[in-house]
This record gives structure tokens, C-alpha cells and sequence, in this order.
DNA sequence: GTCTATACGTTGATAGAC
DNA sequence: GTCTATCAACGTATAGAC
């Protein structure tokens, strides 16, 4: 009788050890979601998995290694998703685009906002590598494109960079205080047609004020 | 000789119980700034303010009392800071106002913004008296003003409700972010003309996507 | 009022039976 | 591959000397 290696490469090594890294990481997204790196405890996220503690170490060696794997799968999620917004396309029409993404990011995944949120707020030592690397690349990139429009007279001379903190902060802001918002409106969760009526809003007020006639 | 007695309402009880307490809520507002309030240690807390940990007991019985006199003293000070905004003003001026308002707080009291943060997206729990009652009510005038400015034609009709979460977003995240703003830009910190351009740029895109005219 | 010593639960992590 | 038993470290909180 023969046991199957744990290895991380794995291709035969197993539909099991495949499920089960799902099942806690999505546990485990919940909770440092709610309660941060420091403030989530290896056994909550085992029982919410359903799985023996022991298990998680098995699988993940250790707390930051999960939390790390957490992030991990955000950025790539992130990634897959805001990869659009070039020069050559219609500034309205690629605005629009990109505040309707990031609005039904929020909806669709607030804890991934949320975990990423918690980590920068508390100084974001997990992401130094992403920001110094991939996210710079893109930041830059987009506010470069902006600066094409605003050099072709396509839309009023913003600072572009404080362009992309408003979109960025405005759409996050939706995913992070959802609670808040939920409280203060009355309701007990955000609908689809609430992320719908938000996201017409900002693409109302923002592109205006960029100087940018909404297409629908 | 007598001791004095430790009431919470002490008058005569003492300079040296007012500066230990504010030592204390100091540096409890800096750890559960970064690390919410589960993530937080009170041994980390007492050292930070260089006093035994049981002194802390002492002066807040335990880490619940003194995480909400934390954010007492920030929903007081918030209270103080933004009661302003009233039909009877002229809505650029007012805008603006509460604006440059909001982000001067976000630069100054970084550290209250953020523990606010931490604790809507952990469920804010310790929050609910506050949002059903005062917070409610400011939020309901707000929006009632914005509705009287669009009804009198003196604004575009955009949502007076997503309106105010657009203000709450777009400048609570130069305080809650500032770290992923400062990797990303290349700085160590943001610096009062960062602030100030950051807001001129807020103002000039918000008051305009809404149909208004900045008075410089 | 202040601080040392300590009680006692919870934490992350591992050893080792199955 | 899975899970029970266990450990040392750290968590909150308090008792009681000063």
C-alpha cells in the first residue's frame, strides 16, 4: 500500500488534496476578511472548513503560508480582470467599462476586497513584491493612457493619477463598507440592482466631471 | 492617607489618570489601527504606552471598554469635524468645503479613519447604536440637502445617496490606503501638497460630474 | 494609584497512531 | 493522507504587595 506524496506540483497526487485546499481557502478568505492576518485563528478557519486543524498545516505548512495563498488568489483574480484600458479605445466608453468591472468585482467578491483592504490598511508587508512589481507596471501604464487623452484634447486635463485613487477608492468603497452602507440605507444586503444604480452614478458624476459625455 | 477613588467621572481624581488614559487611548488607537480590534494585544498596547499592562485594566476594565472609548473619542471628534452642509449654502461652496474638510481629516487623523475602517469591514458590531441613531440622522439631512439643491435646478439630479457615498469613498481612501498610494506613487509619505493636490482634483472632477461650478 | 506575580484559556504548530 | 493528543508560547484578566 502506497500513499501519494504532497507535493504542490501534484498532477496525479489528487482530486482530494485539490478540494480540500479549496474548501480552506475559501474558509480562510472569510476570515482574514473579517478579522485580519493577526486576528484570525488557525482553528476558526479549520472548523469553518469543516476539516481537523492539523489538516490546514498539512496542506499549507503554516498560518502565513495560507494567508500568502489567500492573497495569491486574489491578485490573480484581480489581474484576469482589470487587464483592459488602452490608448486606442474610446475614453468614455473604456471608463465606463472599467467602473462597471470593478462595481461587479465588489459585488461578486467583497471578501477578496475586504482581505486585500485589511492587509494595506495594516501596513501591507504581504504585498510590498505586488506593488513594487505588477501593480506598479499597471498603474502607471493606465495613468499613461489617461495622459494620451487628455494630450489628444479627448478629456479635460486631470491629474490622472488622483483619477485612478478616485476610481479605485469610489468602487472599493462598495465592497468594503458594504455593512455600512447596508446600515445607514435601510437594507439588509446590497442588491444587484443597489451595485446597478451605484455603478450608473459614479460613470454619471465621474465621466462628466472628466469632461466625457456618458454612452449610456 | 487616602487614595483617590477611580470614578470615570472624576473631576478632582487627577492629572495623572488624564494623562495615563491619554497615553493609553494613543497607542490603542495605533495597534487597533493596524491590527482591528481581535489582532490587537494588550500587552502590545502597554508597552507602546510604556506602562504595566495592568494598569491598562485599571484605567478600562478590559480590551472591549477601551476599544469602544477609542471610538468614542473618533465618532466625537467625526461629529465635531463634519456638521456642517445646509440647504441654505451654495452647493460648490459647500461641496468644496466638505470636501477639502474630509481630506484634512484623512491627513491629520489617519489613524482614527483607518480603526473605522477595520471595524466596518470586521461587521461593525460595536457600530450599530451609532449607525441606527446619530449617524443615521446625518446621513438623512445630507441627502435631504442635495435633494433640495437638485429640486431648486442648482445641481444635476444624481443620486443624493451614492453621492455621499462617492464623498465618503473617494476621500476616506487617502487615509485607509495611504500606504498602497505611497508604493505605488514612489513616496514615503503623503505630504500636505499631495493632500492638497489630491483634493483640488476631487473637487474639480465631483463638482463638475454633477453640474456645478467650482469657485476656485 | 502602581506594578509584580500569576491564573487560566487560546494560539500556532507538531508528533505519531491510524 | 487523515486526525487525535499534546506542547510551549502567548492571550486576557486579576490578586495582592507596595
Amino acid at each position: 500500500m502506497t500513499f501519494e506524496i504532497p507535493a504542490h506540483d501534484g498532477k496525479p497526487a489528487g482530486r482530494i488534496r485539490q478540494k480540500n485546499e479549496e474548501v480552506i481557502l475559501k474558509a480562510a478568505e472569510d476570515e482574514f476578511a473579517r478579522h485580519g492576518f493577526k486576528g484570525t485563528s488557525m482553528n476558526t478557519i479549520a472548523l469553518k472548513a469543516g476539516l481537523p486543524k492539523a489538516n490546514l498545516h498539512y496542506y499549507f505548512t503554516n498560518k502565513l503560508g495560507l494567508y500568502i495563498a489567500v492573497l495569491s488568489n486574489i491578485i490573480e483574480l484581480w489581474d484576469r480582470t482589470f487587464n483592459t484600458l488602452t490608448a486606442a479605445d474610446d475614453p468614455a466608453q473604456a471608463l465606463s467599462r472599467y467602473i462597471r468591472a470593478k462595481m461587479e468585482f465588489s459585488r461578486q467578491q467583497p471578501q477578496a476586497s475586504r482581505v486585500f483592504a485589511m492587509e494595506i490598511i495594516s501596513g501591507g508587508a504581504c504585498l510590498t513584491e505586488y506593488f513594487t512589481q505588477d501593480y506598479r507596471i499597471w498603474f502607471q501604464g493606465r495613468a499613461a493612457v489617461f495622459q494620451a487623452w487628455i494630450d489628444a484634447g479627448k478629456m479635460d486635463p486631470v491629474d490622472p493619477v488622483h483619477l485612478i485613487f478616485l476610481l479605485w477608492g469610489s468602487t472599493q468603497h462598495y465592497a468594503d463598507f458594504a455593512t455600512q452602507i447596508c446600515r445607514v440605507s435601510g437594507r439588509s444586503r446590497l442588491t444587484r440592482q443597489d451595485m446597478q444604480d451605484a455603478s450608473d452614478n459614479l460613470i454619471r458624476i465621474i465621466l462628466k466631471g472628466c469632461g466625457l459625455t456618458p454612452t449610456v
